[in-house]
DNA sequence: CCGCTCGTTCACAGCCGTTTCACCGGACGG
DNA sequence: CCGTCCGGTGAAACGGCTGTGAACGAGCGG
């Protein structure tokens, strides 16, 4: 598995990862993910900068193999997106490569103002 | 086990906490807890910040091993809860972290009339 | 013996997390 | 233009976890 190590911290923005604690913060401030969330940021950000295919993230955290149709990953890296924008909407944290996987990295996103507001 | 120190005093928000005397005081005023409450918050803030399970809280406070079905923790952290916030209701200091834990922290809650209210 | 407090356990309700499904739009190749 | 593949996204279904009120019994002091 991964959550061996218990007195390391990840450092990747303005976010802070102890993975000993289940715990992340966001600028200062706790982040409160569920178990799936943390463990696919971990895994993301042990990795950060490198591509991890679909499979090798399935592998990580939900510690067996990818069955095809499973779309739980997506459904993960939505949320964990979404509570990251939310929390740090400057940042964009996780990048999609289509047909590979996704790539952690912290980068300056476009925010700009809702006057017309799209949706 | 935990209560050793009997000199040091513990601050959080409001809260005042003397470990070697047994002696919590809320915005000043004594807050009497029983002998379970007490080491629960004991322990609560001397891990303030950090998520903490319910076994290590078991094996701090009870100085055992939780047996699981145990809800003893989801008991006493509930009657902690109450008389913290009977005492200082615009905070809240053990907050829950799903399939984690507890961690304590004094944030300020959100405390609203409810005139008209919704959502 | 009585009444109280405390710790523990039980039962029920409600919330939250995980998984799965459905639909959508963009990219791509024929 | 059409069909297909792929990922984004919202929501339903289900189960497990947590919150909460109450009952029970032990211990203690009056």
């Amino acid at each position: 598995m991964e959550a061996a190590q218990t007195d390391d911290v990840l450092y990747a923005g303005e976010l802070e990862i102890r993975p000993g604690d289940g715990l992340v913060l966001a600028a200062g401030r706790a982040l409160p993910l569920s178990v799936r969330e943390f463990g696919l940021l971990v895994a993301l950000v042990r990795r950060a900068g490198r591509i991890v295919s679909r499979s090798d993230l399935y592998t990580l955290v939900w510690n067996s193999e990818l069955r095809d149709g499973d779309r739980s990953i997506d459904v993960y890296v939505h949320k964990l997106r979404v509570k990251l924008e939310t929390a740090l909407p400057a940042w964009a944290f996780i990048h999609t490569h289509v047909g590979f996987g996704y790539r952690f990295s912290p980068e300056a996103s476009h925010v700009f103002h809702n006057s017309t507001t799209p949706r």
